[in-house]
DNA sequence: CGGCTCTAGTTAAGCCCTTAACTATAGCAT
DNA sequence: ATGCTATAGTTAAGGGCTTAACTAGAGCCG
């Protein structure tokens, strides 16, 4: 591979000169310039990226951690479409992407991950979501790395999602189909932050529409499919009147409105059924699910352009990416209204 | 940040003797070592990895390389199970993962993606499938870069799904149900490779079990979920004693469930369907999925390993993975058979 | 006891690039 | 003509690590 040195002497310049050319330093004649080009042409020279790392101590490598905290996160179509986000938007500023999982615990951060943070191989790093109790960022701002969250961390940069504009979307489009007698598919309100300002826009809504808040029935899940199904089960048995479920991801959407199904109610006919998130597949459900999009990739595309915007010495403000509701088929107005 | 000169200052010894103590060379006294440690350990010294990768020539770097070829390639259950693997192979090895999806295009490979092999910045790639006409890996081989791929490119070191043995369970399965009267959803055999050998496995089933493999009505999708609903809508009209779809993809088969419900279907009782993949939604489906596991993570471990092997200096032979007969409750005996 | 082989550690060159500091020339106002 | 500024390019000092080549002492043999 040739390098900097070869190219100097093939345009009969410095290496000085041939370096400041390519990173577009003023004060060269287009002549220089055009020399030094075309020799980097002829030569077919690339720089090498880590002599530049070393010299500059710049890497050009973004790291994207999302903490290995459950099984399956490698098939989290939220997490995926975030990373979808930061990739398109740090390809495009020529940044590159380094995955990192550390495997967090309560007591201590992954030793891996540690080495790989002070090791200075990064320019910079987005997190994604946190860990109840250990903060993947802590060494990061130990170690003064420019970082951007996504989510509730605590932290000077972050993006996040407007969960409580999300929550109150969804419950409102539920009581303007004209239900008021609603059920919710949850998960522990505690679990995570994103989830109870979901929730409070959910209640807030319901008061505004003259509904008791704490009256609404509620069954938590864990996220998953079997336990929407569950859930779904519960609250139909116990409420037999309730005509709505309003869940708080789609996945236990999907398992509420199986559940149903199996119990004789038919969706949207006998029961609406909403979810959160708009993950791919709630498209090509069957019945299509009514829900929220969290728009996940612009989610990481704004945390791509605010690091970058950092790492160029600038202060960007903290944002919130606004949600969306999605109307399909598995809302609808209540029987009794028709 | 403390630099190996400051931890040989403090352990009172030389540059190199840190070096190479860290890197376990012999001919040290335990005494040595330990100074060392204990110095390393004292100051909290963490080796920069760019210094490193440049006097090395190693970055301790794996590429993985998606062709950005459609759109939702962060959402492929598969790809990012197949990353899983990879990831965890090589964060426990030691090395780390930089996420590349080129966009190729049948002219010319992406200028930034050639940048990024030519500069040096990695130790080896693995190739996650291929493109039609342009192949990632050109470039890469041009530099001489160790490569790994992971299905039908035409590379030296390479891992495959077992495709035809697939084909061959997931039909066999359905016959062994007694089925006679089948249906296949599948894409347009010139597709992919790997489309092509299940399918070769499918009809090798079909004869050995007595079937004429070319009178098995046919019709292709595009993978998607609603074009395995057309497929099967075509598929049982034109032929409505068919008792059994094997579908080569799990998201057309879930099309295909659907609308055989609307249609008045009932799966399995009045049908059977199969699919392919495992994909992770396909065992929460109801009814959940009969389906063919390739094995994604271990797909991506395997690779990851291979290539970690052609690191250390090694020739391993390329590999095929597996496939598994994953039986759940979308199919049965044939109505006729009960 | 000279010469040899191990062992244990050091010296210093180099990996390839960036950039602060410097030189040199031209153009211009005074 | 002098001094100044703007332009155009060079020199050389690193950045932090690895490693080939070397030194020096110890142990051993004939």
């Amino acid at each position: 591979m040739p390098t900097l040195e070869d190219v100097a002497r093939r345009a009969g310049v410095s290496t000085a000169t041939v370096s400041k050319v390519l990173s577009n330093t003023p004060y060269f004649t287009a002549e220089t310039r055009d020399k030094v080009l075309k020799a980097v042409k002829e030569l077919g020279y690339v720089p090498n990226l880590a002599a530049r790392a070393l010299a500059a101590g710049k890497t050009h490598i973004i790291a994207v951690v999302f903490p290995y905290v459950y099984d399956a996160i490698f098939t989290d179509p939220l997490i995926m479409l975030i990373l979808q986000g930061i990739e398109a938007e740090c390809t495009q500023q020529g940044y590159n992407l380094l995955l990192s999982t550390p495997r967090l615990s309560d007591e201590a951060v992954d030793p891996i991950y540690l080495q790989l943070v002070q090791s200075g191989y990064m320019d910079g790093i987005i997190a994604i979501d946190n860990h109840p109790r250990v903060s993947a960022l802590e060494p990061v701002h130990q170690r003064g790395i420019p970082a951007v969250a996504i989510g509730y961390h605590p932290t000077r940069y972050y993006v996040r999602s407007a969960d409580q504009q999300g929550g109150y979307q969804l419950m409102q489009h539920v009581l303007d189909l004209g239900h008021r007698r609603i059920g919710i598919i949850s998960v522990p309100e505690t679990m995570h932050p994103s989830i109870h300002y979901r929730l409070v826009g959910v209640r807030q809504a319901a008061e505004q529409a003259g509904l008791d808040a704490r009256a609404i029935p509620e069954w938590d899940g864990d996220f998953s499919t079997p336990s929407g199904a569950a859930a779904a089960a519960h609250l139909l048995s116990e409420h037999p009147d309730l005509t709505a479920l309003v869940c708080l991801n789609d996945r236990m959407a999907l398992g509420a409105i199986q559940q149903a199904r199996e119990m004789g109610w038919r969706v949207p006919d006998d029961l609406t059924v909403v979810g959160y998130d708009d993950i791919p597949y709630a498209a090509v459900f069957s019945p299509p699910l009514t829900t929220i999009s969290q728009q996940a990739p612009e989610l990481g595309r704004v945390a791509a352009r605010m690091l970058l915007e950092v790492l160029r010495g600038g202060q960007p403000e903290p944002s919130e990416v606004s949600t969306h509701l999605i109307v399909r088929q598995s809302s609808a107005p209540p029987r009794t209204a028709q």
